[in-house]
DNA sequence: GTCTATATATTGATAGAC
DNA sequence: GTCTATCAATATATAGAC
């Protein structure tokens, strides 16, 4: 089965199970809305009337669940590194001691691109709506997010050394555009992609 | 000369070259000061105080030039892609007639990424704040974008029939790569990346 | 062309009734 | 646990002096 199809397979899955997360308790509820709005329209649109409203309540009502937006919001975007950080560790556990570098980087891949999907609001915030977050909460949220990135670097490390990646190819434009762009200048992850899939060393 | 080697070269001469359109008129500074804001902080806190304190003046005068915030941000999103659909068209212009459909996909790359270097903030507020506009503006703004996707979905086509890219990747992740995420899944652009760069195909 | 002052709307958050 | 009502802060935008 290649990634494409398993993607595929899981997409109409996970669809039915999201559902599923919604009986759970009001602040649930809470964050699975935030999750939503992070993703479609960004931190700023997020308001705590937004979220109330697709909850089905006022906007005060939230606050007695949580003690601030800024608080739910950082709920959602470390859940959404958190919960695909699992996903990806215990694949590569799982994985038998002869594994190659190539089998682990692509036991990582199908692992982040399954996880990403069964939760895909929470992980798409913490993708898209990452880079406008307020400086303050930005810098609460680059620890987990950290966490996660360092994992990929030392597999793109070990790939690079096994010779599977271009050695002129920024290993962090391989890991990012799994990650997202976040603040990565996206002309960089073009010329680097641009080598990889292209071969463009002549222009 | 690579790609790489292109882009850094021209990088310091952009710099340089930045602070020359600042002595345009004070539209000229309004949109520059927008297409900064929104490129490092997003829609929502380019605020009309924040664009009119970083030019100089008070919000209130910002009115004299522009009619409404919107008004701005729509000419500065609208010329990101503009300046570059300019440049890269012309580059297609100047190549002999029998270029190869490779050729050209390495000619367009280029000029993209050089003409994106050059007026890199306006370049990256098209790109990184388009998806989180309000839909209404992100509708306005999509005509212009449309027209320069159209030109890089036919270079892809091209290139593809040609042989140059697998045949079960995607067109859209490549073109989008170059045009930043947008609200393209991730996880689609990271299963072709996949593909590409590593043929994980048995995963 | 810029200023001050202000109108109006919306934000995050709080207080207290039920 | 949710509601209504409200506060203080901030948003876009306007009006008129200079």
């Amino acid at each position: 089965m290649t990634i494409s199809q398993a993607v595929a397979r899981t997409a109409k899955a996970s669809a039915a199970k999201s559902e599923a997360s919604d009986q759970n308790g009001g602040a649930r509820q809470i964050l699975n809305a935030t999750a939503w709005l992070l993703r479609h329209r960004g931190y700023e649109a997020t308001t705590t009337r937004a979220i109330a409203e697709r909850v089905g309540i006022k906007a005060g009502s939230i606050y007695h669940h949580f003690p601030s937006k800024d608080t739910i919001v950082e709920r959602v975007i470390n859940e959404g590194v958190l919960v695909v950080n699992k996903a990806v560790t215990s694949a590569l556990d799982a994985l038998p001691n002869k594994a190659t570098p190539r089998d682990r980087l692509q036991a990582a891949i199908k692992a982040h691109l399954l996880s990403s999907l069964e939760h895909s609001d929470y992980t798409s915030a913490s993708i898209r709506a990452f880079a406008f977050l307020p400086p303050e909460l930005r810098r609460t949220c680059r620890v987990e997010r950290r966490r996660y990135e360092d994992i990929w670097q030392q597999l793109m490390r070990d790939a690079s050394e096994a010779g599977y990646i271009p050695k002129d190819v920024s290993l962090d434009a391989a890991r990012l555009m799994l990650l997202g762009a976040g603040r990565v200048p996206i002309d960089k992850i073009a010329t680097d992609f641009a080598q990889i899939a292209f071969g463009a060393r002549r222009a």
